[in-house]
DNA sequence: TCCCGCATGTGAGCAATGTCAACATCTGAG
DNA sequence: CTCAGATGTTGACATTGCTCACATGCGGGA
């Protein structure tokens, strides 16, 4: 919503930038299926044929945002880690992964959707590994005796809680009453996680 | 593949199942990109326009493979829980959900993927909640003190799971060799989440 | 400063898709 | 036997992803 005045001149400018946001708002407010090439040109102020020469298909642009997306995503998580002592990091980082989840459903299943292509797009690999890592990390100091598992296992529950609260497939719960049930889970899996001499 | 003889009188018989099981293999081949009403309807050895007697539209299809999706799911993990003791039996059907989630990775990503819609039809909703409940039971049964909290855990934990292998994000892990993973961290979940007593 | 190459944008056009309306054909209930 | 409703067909429309040939203009070397 920053940057969508339209252009006049006959260069864009920076139309590659334009037209991730433009796809990002698309994005948030209709879903994948609003999400078109022709529609983003037109978004962009730009002939049909402009998007193509900076992105070689619909699957390059998507790859885009999506990668777009994880750093947001990373920029959200730390954010969340940053002011909270050593221990306590892992539930506030999963807290605010599901947070993140909740707050931009359909920019999160792009994320993690189907054909994205994420072994193939460098970029995105790279923005999607950086989320993953850091996340690893403090989950796995959450079991100093196995931190592979320790990684795996807190980092599957965290994903799989956004899922379920996505669909709002536990009775009772949405999106908007969700954070203390949140709270709640992600303190018990650490907990329960937790270095057993600490508990 | 079992009924796919192009039939030849002017009615079908049974275009509905017929266009669901076509779909179900286009699916299976190609991803949600292959999966088109047109080619649906070629499939079926019948004009572009008949599915629309059968579904409303293209979204309608898709929630009705998806339910068919959930039935396949349901009848997998139950089958996995049939001739086991009951304190195995979350162990047994956690393997049993990953493993189908990497035995379909296009039918699995398309039952929780985006506007599925899954709040507004009500045979796939029926079809999710079956599959979740059978899940949840078993799960709820791991901590008799916390049913509740357990089986969200316990949930969230293979669902998370299944999707990071399929986005090979575990490093050095893929479909091929996860079988031993999937088993060691079920059991370490089952574990660690079981009745602290009976530890 | 001029000029020209190359990145960037345009326009028309193609094949394919989702969907619809008007018409055809079959089938089963009365 | 008949005829109403369910099912299938034909043809059309708007839209989409994408390509090709051409237009434009910015920036660096003469």
């Amino acid at each position: 919503m920053s940057t969508s005045e339209p252009h006049d001149r006959y260069h864009h400018g920076d139309l590659r930038r334009a037209l991730v946001e433009a796809a990002l708002e698309l994005l948030l407010e209709g879903g994948t299926e609003a999400l078109g090439m022709r529609e983003l040109a037109r978004r962009g102020g730009v002939s049909a044929a402009a998007p193509y020469r900076h992105f070689r298909d619909k699957q390059a642009l998507i790859q885009a945002v999506a990668a777009a997306g994880f750093a947001l995503f990373l920029e959200a998580i730390d954010k969340a880690k940053a002011d909270v002592p050593a221990e306590e990091q892992f539930g506030a980082m999963a807290e605010a992964y599901v947070q993140f989840a909740l707050r931009y459903p359909r920019l999160y299943r792009l994320m993690f959707s189907s054909e994205l292509g994420k072994f193939e797009d460098k970029e995105l690999r790279r923005a999607a590994d950086a989320a993953y890592e850091s996340l690893a990390v403090a989950a796995a100091r959450q079991d100093p005796e196995a931190p592979g598992e320790a990684a795996i296992s807190a980092w599957a529950f965290v994903h799989g809680l956004s899922m379920l609260l996505l669909d709002e497939q536990l009775l009772g719960v949405s999106a908007a009453n969700a954070e203390p049930l949140i709270r709640k889970l992600t303190r018990r899996q650490a907990r329960r996680f937790g270095n057993p001499r600490s508990a």
